[in-house]
Parts: C-alpha cells; sequence; structure tokens
DNA sequence: TGTGTTTTTTAACATTTGTAAAAAGCTAAA
DNA sequence: TTTAGCTTTTTACAAATGTTAAAAAACACA
C-alpha cells in the first residue's frame, strides 16, 4: 500500500500540503517479532503500515493485553504518547516482517501548526481512530464473546488467518479458553 | 462554567479565533428528561454543558445501555454523526436541568477549513475523546467489574451522587445486581 | 405524616467465563 | 522421519456474573 492511497484515505490534500507531508515521511522495515513502540516512553514517532501486521498490546498483573491489531494502511502509534506527551502504556509488537512510512511527531505538529489542510487531516486522523475506539467499547459493554467473535469474522476475516488466536482472544476481551469454545460450539 | 474556559481546556486559541467560535454559540436549556440527541438522526449541533448531566444510551436487545455521561465543561456530541455525517447511534439524555452552549456543525466544518487554530482545536477535541475512550476500551478488557467500580469512585466521585446506580452498572458494563453486591462487600 | 412510586438491595438459581492442566495438532529443523 | 517447541482444543472444576423476583429503602409530594 503506498502513502499517498494511505494519506488520501483520511482527508485529501492539496499537492503541496501532500508533499510537505511526504517529506519528513521516512521509509523502515523491521522484521516480525521487533517491538516499535515500547511502554514508559515517550514516542518521537508515529507509523503507517505499508505491510505487515502488529499488535498493540499493554502488560497488565494477569499478563499481557492485546487491544489492538493494525494492518495495511493502519495509523500505528501510542496515541496517548502522541496526544499528551506522557508515556506510552502499550507496546507494538511485529507479528509478521514489516515495511513502514516513519514520521516523527514534532514535525507533524509544526506541520499542523502553519498549514490547516494539514491540521485538518491531523484532525481526520484522531476522529477516524475515535469512532473505531467507541464502536469497539460499546460491542464490549453490550455484546456478548460469541457475538463479538461473530462480529470480528464480519469485519475482518483475513486477520483470524494472519494472527493466533491466543492474541484474538485476548482482543475480544476472552479468555483462549472461551474463544475455543465458542469456534467449537459454532461447527 | 463559561464558554472561554471550555473552549481553552481543549487548545487556547487567539482571540480573533475565539471570537469567531463563540459567535456561532447559542446558549440553550432544556429540562430534566428532555432528549437532546436522538438515535437514527443526523444531528445538526454540538454542545457544551454549561451547567447539568447528562448520559448517552443505546437501545440494546437487552434494554438499554449507558455509554457515556457528560458533566460541566464536557462536548456532547453524536461522534457518529459529527464525524461521519451518518446517522447517530445514540441518545443523550438530560438527567438534570440543564445549560448548553449549542453549536452548529456545519458552521463548525466551515470554520475548520478557514482558522488554522479553529482546525487545531478541532483535533484537540477528537483527540481528547480519543485519549478517554481508549483508556475505558481498556479497562473493560482487562479490568474486573469491581476494579472498574473503583477506578470510578478515584476518578469521578460526584458522579456517583448525581447518577443513579443502574446507569453506572451498565456504563461499566455490569448488570445492577452486581454492582449492587461489589458495592456491599466493600462496607 | 401517609401513600404511592422509584430506586436499591437481597436471595436463589442458572449461565457464562475463567484457571489449570492435559491432550491433540501443527511446524520446522535435525 | 523424528523430535522439540509452539499453538489450539478439551476437560474438570471454580469463580464471577447474569436473571428473575421479591423485599427493603429512599424519595416525592399531596
Amino acid at each position: 500500500m503506498d502513502i499517498d492511497k494511505i494519506i488520501a484515505t483520511l482527508y485529501v490534500l492539496p499537492e503541496p500540503s501532500k508533499a510537505a507531508l511526504i517529506a519528513t515521511a521516512k521509509q523502515v522495515t523491521y522484521p516480525k517479532g521487533y517491538i516499535l513502540l515500547k511502554a514508559d516512553r515517550i514516542e518521537k514517532n508515529i507509523y503507517f503500515i505499508k505491510k505487515g501486521v502488529v499488535r498493540a498490546y499493554s502488560d497488565a498483573p494477569g499478563g499481557q493485553v492485546t487491544f489492538w491489531f493494525g494492518v495495511e494502511g493502519a495509523p500505528v502509534l501510542s496515541m496517548k504518547s502522541y496526544i499528551t506527551g506522557e508515556k506510552s502504556y502499550e507496546n507494538i509488537e511485529l507479528l509478521e516482517d514489516c515495511e513502514f512510512f516513519e514520521l516523527n511527531i514534532a514535525s507533524l505538529k509544526a506541520l499542523y501548526e502553519k498549514d490547516i489542510h494539514l491540521a485538518n487531516w491531523g484532525r481526520k486522523l484522531a476522529e477516524h481512530e475515535l469512532v473505531k475506539t467507541e464502536e469497539r467499547l460499546i460491542a464490549m459493554q453490550f455484546k456478548t464473546a460469541q457475538e463479538r467473535y461473530m462480529d470480528l469474522i464480519g469485519s475482518q476475516p483475513a486477520l483470524l488467518l494472519r494472527v493466533q488466536l491466543g492474541y484474538i482472544a485476548s482482543y475480544l476481551g476472552m479468555s483462549q479458553v472461551s474463544l475455543s469454545r465458542i469456534r467449537a460450539g459454532l461447527k
């Protein structure tokens, strides 16, 4: 997936603004297993996935909790670090070899202050994530584990083939045993 | 709470931008029980709470699900309607007599396109909500019902005195019976 | 104060989900 | 092919939470 397309998904930019944004981006590659963002760090960069799958997780008392997957085209960033400048609570682990577009947060914020089109692009970036996060929160509150699994099959069937079930279960807010039970029940 | 303070909480605006924003706002008052926003409608306005408490809920198969409370200073809007222009899935009910600042979404978006400071203010509005929503999502995924209740006591103790427990229980993703059990257990 | 309404708590039971451990399945390297 | 390691499913049991209904408490107001 190329950067023009990723950028335009959020908000169509005039040519000079787009050029300014792309000028700050550089392409990077990391292998499967690499930890791209680390918790307790203040991140300096955000990424967009050109190729690959990643997961976001936090370390909790009972073990790791996976709360987000990113596939081609997705923005990869610690929202907390990006937005508040505070330490991140999430780790981003590469589940496949990945290629990213890397953007420096400070440069990006400087652009937001200078270029109104980019400020609106940055607004759309946050708004886009907000709608998705809110939908998931509501699903967690009033759907059963089985419904959440069915929803995922409907909306991201490919993800199930690329990510191991333990991570999917955590993402859906259930134990791996529960997910296995649901899968067995559907046969 | 006055509108200057509410606006500045998100992003400090230069005087002319602030004046332009305030010029589009009008003050409105509605009684307890009034439904400010309705599901399945495309909303034309967003609000900020000058005084009062509101809740956002959706109608689900098993009954209403309360997924948000707003108190003084909070933005009140259907994120879906505001962001995507699609029909809202939420209702906003006033739990007390309320006063709001009302802003027209179309006017607001026009300002975003013309004024870079307001575009950045709009970005902060979305980013602010995003961080809060993400924190709640993660809590839903890996905290127990009791921990979620304790967190709420810690972060919004006043809310418990203004909102009936059935709504709080729904907001925390548990039945009212569970919430009663937790409260009994803490004594 | 007394009465009717709403809210909260309690009780009993059913269901869901979790935990831990074992079994089965799969993959890749020797 | 065999082995070792990792993932997924299954089993048995425990804990948490839900549902329904009823009792108790709190509240509103004539």
